[in-house]
DNA sequence: CCATAACAATCAAACCTTTGATTAGTTGTG
DNA sequence: CACAACTAATCAAAGGTTTGATTGTTATGG
């Protein structure tokens, strides 16, 4: 009375990956089926990650993904052109320059002309933008071993060799890549 | 010359993740490395993934990410209120009631009074919207077989296993969902 | 040495997302 | 039956994204 293939109406965000495999692979028999499960899943798995860790964390603390994108970004890699935290973040140029205007208004980012090129602005943490993304990424890190703990150590290490497999496979075959 | 630890100024995309494991790691020797791995290596293959097919597929065909999501759902599922589509898609309420302005302007999706409830809108594609979630689709699918082909059957099983185990564990775990 | 091409950042317009109100319709209970 | 509680959709404000144009700076080849 549950396990049976659910109809439509019973249908819920986890079950739906199944019955659009089914259905599409018989309306549309020349597909791939498998891709389309593999693709469907990880969106699926990931959307629900990633909406977890900014409703949970960043939100509450005043911080919205991207925002912790970028600050993640200079706090490791520290200072920065902005073309490069655009490279290293997988945000395009005019998405940082927008983004960067927040967070300079918030003082957790400053900006600076570069030395070298005039045309280049160099991005800096600020002191305050030091200590958000610390405290921020403890909260972040907790999270992110609750979702990792479902899975034991060599799950853990498989799953992260496979996904490493399919984007080494990205960069070899012809993916549209920003960089 | 090249396999050694990257400074900061040969990172890419790819090599970040390493970088930030390593530097985070030694700066907050309390957190979880492993996590943090998984997590950013989860969401930098799917966004790669996603960003190629929405500018390679979606974006060419005229359609943005979301609005494919909201066609699939329906071409799947199809006529739902438009609270279901939201759950099946994994959208809010809100965003798929600005979307659907986009896509019954575009004539791809339609609304109605649902007969049972007075508040409910039953959203329908419309025949050109048909037309357009199949042929987009196919191209959708030919993509994903691309990026899919990087594992073997074996593999892509395996992989989307160790996802859905990850997702069936938030559900068990306190992880803040939208549904 | 100077014209042209390349490049960094920003701007502009259109779109999508979020949270928190608001509007309208339905349901349950005393 | 009336009223409170709840629910569906939409609206509003603020923020983030994209592509393509613009502005200013640097590099290059004739």
């Amino acid at each position: 009375m549950t396990a049976e293939p659910a109809g439509p109406d019973e249908l819920d965000y986890l079950s739906f990956v199944d019955y659009a495999v089914s259905e599409a692979g018989a309306r549309l028999p020349e597909i791939d089926a498998d891709a389309l499960r593999l693709v469907l899943t990880l969106h699926r798995v990931t959307s629900a990650i990633v909406y977890d860790l900014e409703s949970a964390v960043h939100r509450p603390r005043g911080l919205s993904w991207p925002g912790f994108r970028v600050l993640f970004v200079l706090w490791i890699a520290g200072p920065l052109e902005s073309k490069r935290v655009a490279e290293l973040s997988g945000m395009s140029r005019a998405a940082v320059s927008a983004l960067v205007n927040t967070l300079e208004r918030d003082g957790l980012v400053s900006r600076r002309q570069a030395d070298h090129d005039r045309r280049a602005v160099q991005l800096s943490l600020t002191d305050t933008g030091r200590e958000t993304i610390v405290g921020d990424y403890h909260a972040h890190n907790e999270r992110e071993q609750a979702w990792a703990t479902t899975l034991d150590p060599a799950e853990r290490a498989q799953l992260v060799g496979l996904l490493e497999k399919l984007m080494a496979g990205a960069a070899t075959a012809a993916a549209k890549r920003r960089f």
